[in-house]
RNA sequence: GGUGGGAUGGCCGAGAGGCGAGGCAACGGCCUGCAAAGCCGUGUACACGGGUUCGAAUCCCGUUCCCACCUCCA
């Protein structure tokens, strides 16, 4: 069964097939740079990041454009609050997400577009909507008209008469649900030019103008965190519409990290940043766990459920690197079935996972009854299925710089030779000796395995 | 008030009418000089109350509780 999807607008899961055969385009909402990300940050970059890989994976060339806010009220407030240019305050978290995106293993997008610099598209688009009778300008400000557009509230299920009046009626709009397209400018804050006055623009139509600019009037997936839905995305999907452009085919949405069964979020203060998480836990480790869980799943962190899940990536893992260590250097090659079947399947993850563990029992049978042929074709289809989750331990962008290969090589030869030595003690019943080596081994960090083919060390669990 | 998503065994987390996903933990066994690792086995879980059905965690009705969006939010 080909790749299926479920899209939020229509509220099922659907046939995925691009508008154009063998290319996909994808828009995703990316960060808001104002401080350093938080796991469930991340979250949305790690779904479609894996979501990228699978349809890399399934053939398609795919342009993927994840954006960046660089410019709004928050970080305007902090910057100023803090005594620093609004451009470097943005600046540094912007540098603070791509290094947590780098850290877990998120491939890069085609382009990451900034606001700032497609004001030009996003004026050119707000006077398109002004001529075409859905926005209009007054005191300064451009304001789309919700009403103007009947479909408006088809992609949240919101009815404009039902919704809770949440703006305030203070500016100069005709009806309290449109929405700012343009803010007239305020004194002390960043400004250009436009046929309404100078000022900046409104959140809305930096996507919709980046969207255009990039992939055109139609593309395949817009992607995003569940809580866009409404207003941000009904909000462009209205501009771009009103424009005359089909936009999205798909729209995408990721559910989020909890904590204690609240949606983690800065205001609530219960964030657990990536640096203070990579802290203690490996990236590698990191990513699968937040991998884990469906994507439109909520994640409930905790520390018990990371460890746990730490633990069960390291099984795999050992598993690679046993059969690395004892059989051969383990490539990349076909898929199991049931993993192809999971991943077309919405993303199910989970079952792909399943299809992992089934694997490293088989392996982990096989190299136990010395069938090595069997081992390494379970470890090649373990790495091939992590290499898609872009989990793949192998992968130089987990295995750290090359300058460190060779002092890897050297603790290897240094941890062989104690265990050379391990070996001939146990040989000669001299048991004290050889779990002396044993113990000196595990305060180092190293823990000692044995086995029908002798014996293998792997560093301990984190 | 409107809209959407939930409640699954000790924990995490899938599934969505009929063989107990998977992981972690626990216990027993095999293996081992002893461990570790690995493998095998062990759980009668689906918020509550009704109903439909030969059969319901899955469908229907009702109830309770939780979360999210409707203001910035991945």
């Amino acid at each position: 069964m080909p790749l299926h999807l479920y899209d939020t607008a229509t509220r099922s899961i659907r046939l995925f097939e691009p508008l154009v055969p063998g290319r996909v385009s994808m828009y995703v909402c990316g960060a808001t740079v104002q401080g350093v990300p938080h796991i469930g940050h991340t979250r949305s970059s790690l779904v479609f990041d894996v979501l990228s890989r699978w349809l890399k994976h399934t053939g398609y060339d795919v342009s993927y454009v994840r954006n960046v806010t660089d410019i709004d009220d928050k970080i305007l407030a902090k910057a100023a609050a803090n005594g620093r240019p609004w451009w470097e305050w943005a600046t540094t978290y912007e540098r603070a997400f791509t290094d947590a995106y780098d850290v877990l293993g998120c491939g890069r997008p085609s382009i990451e577009p900034r606001a700032t610099g497609h004001i030009p598209q996003m004026i050119t688009m707000i006077g398109q909507l002004i001529d075409k009778g859905h926005a209009y300008a007054a005191g300064g400000d451009a304001y789309f008209a919700v009403r103007s557009l009947p479909s408006y509230g088809s992609l949240s299920g919101q009815k404009i008469d039902e919704m809770a009046q949440g703006e305030s009626a203070a500016s100069a709009k005709r009806d309290p649900a449109d929405f700012t397209l343009w803010k007239a400018a305020k004194p002390g804050e960043p400004q250009w030019d436009s046929p309404w006055g100078p000022g900046r623009p409104g959140w809305h139509i930096e996507c919709s103008a980046m969207a255009r600019s990039y992939l055109g009037s139609a593309f395949d997936i817009h992607g995003g965190g569940l809580d866009l839905v409404f207003p941000h995305h009904e909000n462009e999907q209205a501009q771009s519409h009103g424009v005359g452009d089909a936009f999205a085919n798909f729209w995408l949405h990721n559910h989020w990290v909890t904590l204690a069964g609240e949606k983690m979020s800065k205001s609530l203060g219960n964030t657990q940043t990536v640096p203070a998480i990579t802290a203690h836990t490996r990236a590698i480790a990191l990513r699968f766990y937040l991998i884990s869980a469906h994507y439109r799943s909520p994640i409930e962190y905790s520390e018990d459920a990371l460890a746990d899940s730490v633990t069960a990536f390291s099984r795999v893992e050992a598993f690679l690197r046993r059969v690395a260590d004892r059989v051969g250097p383990i490539g990349i090659g076909e898929l199991p079935g049931d993993f192809v079947a999971a991943m077309d399947d919405d993303l199910a993850v989970p079952r792909a996972l399943a299809a992992v563990h089934e694997q490293v029992r088989l392996g982990n049978t096989a190299m136990a009854a010395g069938d090595h042929g069997a081992a390494m074709a379970a470890a090649l289809a373990v790495r091939s299925m992590l290499a898609v989750l872009g989990t793949d331990p192998f992968d130089e962008q987990w295995s750290g710089r090359a300058d460190d290969s060779g002092l890897r090589d050297a603790t290897s030869a240094l941890i062989a030779a104690l265990l050379d030595q391990r070996a001939a003690a146990r040989s000669a019943k001299d048991f004290s000796t050889s779990d002396r080596i044993r113990d000196q081994l595990a305060a180092a960090g190293f823990v000692v395995q044995d086995s029908r083919d002798g014996a293998t060390w792997a560093v301990g669990t984190n």
